[in-house]
DNA sequence: TCAAATGTTTGATC
DNA sequence: GGATCAAACATTTG
């Protein structure tokens, strides 16, 4: 469900709400979501004051005044300030003012502790939203034979861009999921860069795309999903061209494209 | 009943 | 060493 727009929304509703707030103790109940001993990580979090929350991609790190917590929301995790407790509530922090709940009803999404900036994030590539234009074209000629929509997934490549976003990103730009990566043109590469940071930026705008799962806050939900021209809309005719717009299965990921717009 | 779903990791295979 | 693919994770929805 979430992708980079998608957390970096929940960052920004969540960030004013919890910097500066002790956590009082907490509670988990799900194996998946939290791999280490709950008992230990609730006494390793527990007194502990929030100094920031901030976004690594489609990781959430909360920066404690000692050591963080690194949560990800896989594909139907809910991170909220006050928000409702039910039977996909796997993790309760009880706060100094209010509580802090995690909801997830496929269990993807993991919360863990770490010392300093976890490996996790550490090997992952630049930002998305922020990746130079010079930085993004070297790294896709470093890559030998890759196709591009698969790449643009990778989180060692570049961290924050999910299905949803790829998809629009390679229909902006005019190229072929299955393109060459390295062999893209300069000016073709150099759209696709923009391509990919005016989407995210978009997206952001409109607090995300609400297709299924994601909300923010108490039950908001994005708009972005209004915007979309190729996730997703499969057999509807292309927005710039009306042929209809084929699905295929990419690296295992259903890929939405325009045959006649988009070539290799 | 089958397929698909916005994510990541792992192991097998080319 | 890299790239690709399927599977695994657990649940809902069409």
């Amino acid at each position: 469900m979430p992708e980079l727009p998608e957390v970096e929304t929940v960052v920004r509703t969540v960030a004013p709400k919890l910097t500066g707030r002790r956590i009082v103790s907490a509670r988990f109940s799900s194996k998946h979501v939290v791999r280490e001993n709950f008992a230990r990580l609730a006494k390793r979090i527990a007194g502990r004051t929030v100094t920031g929350v901030t976004r690594h991609g489609k990781f959430i790190v909360i920066e404690l005044d000692k050591g963080n917590l690194l949560v990800h929301l896989g594909m139907t995790g809910r991170l909220i300030v006050n928000g409702e407790t039910g039977p996909y509530t796997h993790a309760l922090f009880e706060l100094d003012e209010g509580v802090l709940v995690y909801n997830d009803p496929r269990q993807f999404g993991r919360i863990e502790w770490s010392e300093g900036l976890p490996a996790r994030v550490a090997r992952l590539g630049p930002d998305a939203l922020t990746v130079t234009e010079d930085e993004f074209l070297t790294r896709l000629k470093s890559r030998r034979s890759v196709r591009i929509k698969p790449l643009l997934l990778n989180q060692a490549f570049v961290r924050g861009m999910g299905n949803i976003y790829a998809d629009e990103a390679l229909f902006a730009s005019g190229i072929h999921p299955r393109a060459d990566a390295a062999r893209l043109s300069k000016p073709r590469a150099r759209r696709l860069h923009a391509a990919m940071v005016e989407v995210l930026r978009a997206a952001i705008a409109s607090k995300g795309s609400t297709i299924s799962d994601y909300v923010y806050d108490e039950n908001r939900r994005g708009s972005f999903q209004q915007h979309l021209l190729a996730y997703g809309r499969t057999g509807e005719p292309c927005e710039r061209c009306g042929t209809p717009i084929r699905r295929i299965v990419l690296g295992g990921r259903g890929t939405h494209f325009c045959p006649k717009c988009q070539r290799a």
